[in-house]
RNA sequence: AGGGGUGUCGCCAAGCGGUAAGGCACGGGACUUUGACUCCCGCAUUCGUUGGUUCGAAUCCAGCCACCCCUGCCA
């Protein structure tokens, strides 16, 4: 991959280089990948990963996963499994340290008693809408709570009471006492508990009362020893709340949040709600779908942890908004599979060919080799005779200029094979192609001396009938594209989707060794760029492949001109 | 006069006062029993904009413009 490529630093790797040489944070380093468990893994969260991991790594630190569950009104076991499953999957490990938020929910009931103790937390009893009116505008300053000036005795005495369970949902909340004034309106005197009985997937019934996310987040990291909090783009204003939160609680080597950039990539939704609601729907076969940028559904589509991590390799880490054309993704899964895929034939839209000199009822064995310059990958027998499949584009009964496949007349190499010339085509009731008549040229077998040298410019994929495998293989194109501009709706964004990303082609023939592969296995189409993975083999010989790239291929390419 | 960010090639992205890396995409050519791959070659006199400082600025200063984020008891 790019292992010699001259690889510059991010600014992330700039602060901790700074660090490191001022010698904060006792020159370690220690960061973690906090996901919320209430979806599955997308391409964005592989950024996320590859970075947090990636730095651990390259400055012998350490990683933690941490399911970031302070709000169990929307998160779920399913999620924790597969997040462990897809971080695993993508090749990085956290040797053990793997934690919850709510582990630490007695320490932050107790740290929470502690700014009550030091006044800087009180107990609010405005509704919810009393609070935003209080709070003030972008341009406004807020209003105190009347609740902001009880004693500490008081606060106390109603916080262990909200523990315990003693109040509605939502009639109060514990805040932070900081400024009402700020023109930061997240140091608004935020919220950092609220009352609400929800079942919780670890913890079950035990608390009433759940800590926020910026009040969690800050101390869990203090609490795992954390030097390097990396975090997207939108929790720059929550920084001052991060920073104050550990300073009134007095954490000593406090961990720095940084932000960077979220993943965008063009035509793709990225939005997990988005994600959930296709899932929801039924839209999609599930979170793995082929068409989904799921980590489970990249994987499904035939993508190689390797890929994707170059991937994030490729696209840096910075902090200005941006979108990565998805033509990089797919250059990487190229460059991945080109190197280790076994090569097969497939004939997505068969047409027949007879060979009208080779002998009825006979047909011989051919040994390809499975890569073309990798003879180690080995060798597969394929059928070849009297009978066989070539792809319908493959041929024109009209050929334009520089069409060098099958033509009435022309002559084209079968790889592999020999080759054959055009000499009748065959057409239906309707006027459409439905076989062609050819001829082959024995002296021309691959590999078998000079005449097998004979230089055709065409060379056509082809499976012999005697050999091939029918299947259905359903062809996916990106479903999940976005428009441009701006969706509004939900029911905007669904009539959005491209309904021709699901095709189902019947009649496909594929070589027999194409279709007896093992899930694990991926293949390539030899030609036109696509690949094609696995995925489920279902039933024998109907497997399902996935087209995961556009067709690449320069003929397509001139009559688009 | 709300706050916080960002603006370098079609898309990512280095650069941090010494005269514009790299990748993707694209174009041209060579090679080719995958029109694939591979291999060459090309692709920003210019860094949102206007001024200023300087021998010298994408890099420093000032103003302006554009875009993104922030008024959840979500994360």
């Amino acid at each position: 991959m790019s292992e010699n490529t001259v690889v510059s630093t991010n600014f992330i790797q700039a602060i901790i280089n700074e660090d490191l040489k001022a010698g904060n944070h006792k020159s370690r380093v220690h960061t973690r990948f906090p996901p919320e468990p209430n979806g599955y893994l997308h391409i964005g969260h592989a950024k996320s990963i590859c970075l947090n991991f990636g730095l651990a790594k390259e400055y012998q630190g350490k990683c933690n996963l941490r399911f970031d569950d302070t709000n169990p009104s929307k998160e779920e076991v399913e999620y924790v499994d597969s997040i462990q499953e897809d971080v695993h999957w993508l090749g990085f490990d956290w040797e053990g340290r793997m934690f919850y938020a709510s582990d630490y929910f007695p320490k932050l009931y107790e740290c929470a008693c502690e700014l009550i103790r030091r006044g800087k937390a009180f107990v609010c009893d405005l509704t919810p809408q009393e609070m935003r009116e209080y709070r003030g505008s972008l341009t406004e300053p807020g209003k105190e709570s009347p609740y902001r000036n009880r004693s500490v005795e008081e606060n106390l005495d109603l916080f262990t009471r909200m523990k315990d369970g003693e109040f509605a949902d939502g009639s109060r909340v514990l805040r932070a006492k900081i400024d009402m004034a700020s023109p930061n309106v997240t140091l608004r005197d935020p919220v950092i508990y609220r009352i609400m009985r929800a079942h919780h997937h670890r913890t079950g019934d035990e608390w009433r009362l759940y800590p926020m996310y910026d009040y969690a987040h800050p101390i869990s990291d203090a609490l795992e020893g954390i030097t390097h909090s990396i975090c997207t783009l939108e929790f720059e204003d929550h920084r001052p709340l991060y920073d104050w939160t550990l300073l009134a609680l007095g954490f000593e080597d406090r961990p720095q949040q940084i932000e960077f950039a979220r993943l965008n990539i063009t035509n793709t939704v990225m939005s997990k709600r988005k994600l959930r609601a296709l899932v929801e729907a039924n839209l999609v076969d599930g979170w793995d779908d082929p068409r989904m940028p799921t980590l489970s559904g990249l994987r499904r589509r035939g993508y190689t942890p390797e890929a994707i991590r170059d991937f994030c390799e490729r696209i840096g880490v910075a902090k200005s908004n941006s979108t990565v054309d998805v033509a990089m993704l797919e250059h990487c899964i190229r460059e991945d599979l080109n190197e280790r895929g076994d090569r097969a034939m497939a004939v997505l839209r068969p047409l027949k060919v007879v060979l009208t000199n080779y002998p009825e009822g006979q047909w011989e064995e051919l040994e390809l080799e499975n890569h073309p310059d990798k003879p180690e990958m080995g060798t597969r027998k394929v059928k070849f005779g009297r009978e066989l499949f070539i792809e319908q584009e493959d041929f024109a009964e009209n050929p334009p200029k520089k069409f060098f496949r099958l033509a009435p007349g022309q002559e084209v190499r079968l790889k592999s094979a020999y080759i054959i010339k055009c000499e009748e085509l065959i057409k239906d009731a309707a006027g459409q192609i439905v076989e062609l008549r050819c001829t082959y040229d024995v002296d021309t077998k691959s590999g078998s001396g000079i005449a097998a040298g004979r230089k055709v410019k065409g060379v056509l994929h082809w499976v012999a009938a005697a050999d091939a495998i029918d299947a259905e293989v359903r062809l996916y194109d990106y479903l999940l594209q976005e428009k441009e501009e701006e969706e509004t709706e939900e029911g905007d964004f669904m009539s959005d989707l491209n309904p021709d990303s699901k095709i189902v082609l019947s009649n496909c023939k594929l070589e027999a060794a194409l279709a007896t592969a093992t899930a694990e296995k991926r293949y390539q189409f030899l030609r036109q760029g696509y690949f094609c993975l696995d995925a489920k083999v279902s039933k024998p010989g109907k497997p399902v492949f996935h087209r995961i790239v556009s067709l690449k291929d320069s003929w397509g390419k001139q009559q688009n001109k």
